[in-house]
DNA sequence: CTCTGCTAGTAAGCATTGCTTACATAACGG
DNA sequence: CCGTTATGTAAGCAATGCTTACTAGCAGAG
């Protein structure tokens, strides 16, 4: 009773489980927070072995974790593009904020995901090993998706600035410093709402529906 | 070969062995990082076994780490308020504001704990417990230390603000308004610092020594 | 057709961790 | 002098991350 071999070639599938091992993942650090999410749980849901994970995402959590980053990243992105344009570019960028903001708060387990320091210590460490040769690239493909995507994101909030700038309706400058500044805000900002921040115990009323 | 007992009455201790352990604890979380903290870890390194710490910590990991936030509010309140009184009201914030980020960025894995929402949540079921009678005040009373400290902490950000409100060098309005939003400005900065923010990659290169 | 190799699972187990339990020892108080 | 309390130890449980050996099915080479 052990080994199922290459069974489901019927189907369209070739990274079903893996999608459904995410899926699971997903689901659990939504409705328990990332302390209730373990490899073995989410092989548990998808009706695997404790060990199947491992031959989806290689590098363990770790590379679990980069892939729904990478899923959440895109959520952030489309919700931050969903925003309507107005005639007032600088209208625009409140609207993206805003969204931005509330993005985090309707996700507050996912988005301490995104900007936990455990994604972003990975991402050195594969520049590290891949500059010191010691490790293919596509072996760390995961997080070198995860990096691009996380400047596409910032690219998301860069771009409505420098926009901004060219209708003249917002004072020149370092585009991308202003995007670093209003990062730290909302960033800032959605941490004070989600309870981790000084004023945390004051920014509990908010009305984020 | 087991059980030491009452043995060094003699000093002018009472919770030396509680101090050792969460000094040793600060130790590891500031070299190894809080992935590199363990209950074990610090017990050890104190020369005692696994289960001492729990007769100190009750609680156990959550409330060595409640201890060392509650040090390390300590400490960033004595480096905010380390800043010159300056002629002018509004320099006093902005230095109060540097030394928030300088005091982050100097110790990362420290600040990470200071806001992780672990040690938020506890707080919260803290006033659940507390309201619904299942325990008595004092058996919590390291969680109830670390939210006095952490208002204590917002109230030097916000009280300098009132000053230059007095002083009619800020435009008047809800202070802690104020505070709140700037609280959300420099723990959002840190973070970029630190490197959790979006812009992370980006801002690897300042020069906060 | 057969052999070889690859893919994708399983079962079992190791080390670490948080925490609990049972126990031992010493100081203190009546 | 003896019970109580404070403070430690040893041992062990359950959960977790991850590894190792193994198995089963499919695909292609000869």
């Amino acid at each position: 009773m052990a080994g199922k071999g290459r069974v489901e070639s019927a189907g369209v599938d070739e990274q079903d489980t893996k999608r459904a091992i995410a899926r699971e993942a997903r689901r659990i650090l939504d409705s328990d927070g990332l302390d209730g999410l373990s490899v073995r749980a989410a092989a548990k849901a998808a009706g695997l072995s404790s060990a199947a994970p491992y031959r989806h995402f290689a590098h363990g959590l770790p590379e679990l974790l980069a892939w729904i980053a990478e899923e959440g990243f895109g959520e952030l992105i489309a919700e931050m593009e969903r925003a309507p344009v107005e005639s007032d570019p600088r209208g625009r960028i409140v609207e993206i904020g805003l969204r931005y903001v509330g993005f985090g708060v309707q996700n507050p387990n996912l988005y301490r995901v995104l900007f936990s320091h455990r994604l972003a210590r990975p991402l050195e460490f594969f520049d590290e090993m891949f500059q010191a040769g010691e490790i293919p690239y596509s072996s760390s493909e995961a997080y070198a998706r995860l990096a691009e995507i996380k400047m596409t994101a910032f690219e998301a909030l860069v771009r409505p600035i420098r926009e901004a700038q060219e209708a003249g309706v917002v004072r020149a400058g370092d585009a991308e410093d202003f995007g670093l500044a209003l990062a730290a805000m909302l960033h800032g900002l959605v941490g004070e709402f989600i309870d981790e921040g000084l004023g945390g115990r004051q920014s509990r009323d908010g009305a984020w529906s």
